[in-house]
DNA sequence: CTGTTAGCGCGTTCAG
DNA sequence: CTGAACGCGCTAACAG
């Protein structure tokens, strides 16, 4: 192994200037700046990060904390991973997955043991009851999520109220009367900010524009769920109401459903979803769609939690935009 | 932060004595073993890792490199990393995940740096160039796949053959004279030995069925792919033929394709598709898979690369085999 | 501007 | 069986 002290050697200096040249916490002339560089990499050196760490810097690692068991689907984590590990590896981080489904203790031993320098906590529920003894860590930590309390850590969610506004305008542009929202099987609306504002949200937009507002929460998971939307589907054609489909998944099996029932979304009916851009090339038809913007959501969660672990103490909440595509 | 000296003083021991107590590498009495646990306990000690590494020992953390690009379906990660973290936390070890995309010098940053005792490869192709590099890491190294020259390393994969095997199998129980493979968007069939294989040993088991064999690869991703399968499938529908599906995907839109034509798998023509057990929620109607049983290769996986983490040299090569299940 | 030195917390000798 | 002492590679405070 290369190590600082070899790089020193053969640069003719301290080993504690090669140090100072990497972090830059002391001011180095140019000339050796460049000599202990050239030597570094003729020799290919890689600082050791155990090393770095016990001695009071930095890790370069993230936490991640996120549901992983069998109910949650990591094809929606995926954009958002995408951008952390981009975001990560930009200022030479990575980026480690922490399971939350056994409570909170295996974040707290990664943190205690020096494993991370900050944590992104996903799934951050509306009453999370493990916020207070994660405040208590003592790391920077940003929240992805709208808890009610966030015990003073900073959080970062999609602009919740906006994408249901743009979802039922939409609807009400179209000429509907009345709306269903279709959440999310397993999910109670309570649980999630993001469902629960969604919801109230859109309720609230629907009576201004004097829509008829209906919630349909699937009973079982997958497509048995929505299959048991089929009078409604049907009622909706007759009227030429609205729906707005909350997640991906729901808005497939409604899709299959409107096949089946002869039912053409966009023709017999006004049809939102909430989908991420790009999801519509697996989609049959196209889907107007509201995009929680998860990249944007993520970028900002790492730059407050990069803020964060450099010391600077930034905003404490950030609300990203959504933005509608209407496809339709 | 509770050191193992402040554990040694409270238990009346040299900080050494505490070190021995956790690894176990020079017996102790059963009496002071005890104190020293009580000590712990009631310190909440835990020791860090950067010091034990720095020291000769593990980190506890093992890589998983993967990729993580737009076009890679991260749901079809998660059964294996499920599995992966369940394994890891049972060792006491964490797991960071390692993005492939920009070719491996984040790896190989990241095990000079010595934040890794382990990796785990994924997306492990026929051909790979990045394995060479990979075998002259040095430390213990699995891979998930199979390539055609695995340079020493030990792979896990399933029993592609198998795989094959039971899906014609299935198709000639129920009669079809004449069977399409769908295969997967935008991936050649030589990338990936288990796709190749699929390919190669299915067009041999129909041939020795005395069974048509036609393959069909969509040609754009998506609904829109599946969707020129249209023809073949009315043909199919016409000769009670079968259809054999390798990816979730494709099954999802071909099952779209089938309501919309009005064609039932499974009365009209055999189905049999490759998905993991559970994914059937999702389907509208039953459909036979053989499930390529992500869990039991990761274990395995798992199991060889704490093996060698260990300093034991185990197998070289292991297939695991699948198992079908009828639902039609 | 640079060199010297003292730890960081733990594993592992070597004396007892 | 135990305890003191050394060193892993690095950061940061202290001296020039």
């Amino acid at each position: 192994m290369v190590t600082a002290r070899d790089v020193a050697k053969r640069a003719g200096v301290s080993q504690a200037t090669v140090s100072y040249v990497m972090s830059g916490s002391r001011p180095i002339s140019e000339a050796t700046k460049k000599r202990v560089r050239k030597a570094m990499d003729e020799l290919g050196y890689v600082p050791n990060i155990n090393a770095r760490s016990l001695a009071g810097g930095k890790v370069g690692v993230i936490g991640v904390l996120v549901h992983m068991d069998e109910n949650t689907d990591l094809a929606e984590l995926r954009p958002f991973l995408v951008v952390i590990m981009e975001e990560a590896r930009k200022r030479g981080s990575s980026v480690m997955l922490v399971p939350a489904d056994e409570g909170i203790e295996g974040l707290c031993r990664m943190v205690r043991q020096g494993v991370v320098d900050g944590v992104l906590v996903f799934d951050v529920e509306w009453h999370d009851e493990r916020l207070p003894e994660i405040a208590r860590l003592d790391i920077p930590v940003v929240l992805v999520g709208t808890p009610e309390n966030a015990h003073g850590l900073p959080c970062v969610d999609v602009d919740y109220r906006r994408v249901a506004q743009m979802a039922v305008n939409r609807l009400a542009e179209r000429g509907a009367q009345r709306m269903v929202l279709v959440g999310d099987w397993g999910r109670s609306l309570d649980r999630y900010a993001f469902a629960k504002f969604f919801a109230s949200e859109s309720r609230v937009v629907a009576q201004v524009l004097g829509m008829e507002y209906e919630i349909f929460i699937p009973r079982e998971k997958g497509w048995r769920g929505i299959w048991a939307m089929k009078d409604e589907l049907k009622r909706m054609a007759q009227c030429h109401g609205g729906i707005a489909v909350r997640t991906p998944h729901a808005l497939d099996s409604l899709l299959q459903l409107c096949v089946e029932m002869q039912i053409q979304p966009g023709r017999d009916f006004s049809l939102v979803a909430v989908y991420v851009d790009g999801h519509d090339e697996e989609l049959r038809v196209p889907v107007d769609n509201v995009d929680p913007v998860p990249q944007s959501v993520s970028k900002a969660a790492m730059g407050l939690l990069f803020d964060r672990i450099d010391g600077h103490k930034t905003g404490e909440r950030l609300l990203v935009s959504p933005h509608i595509t209407i496809r339709s």
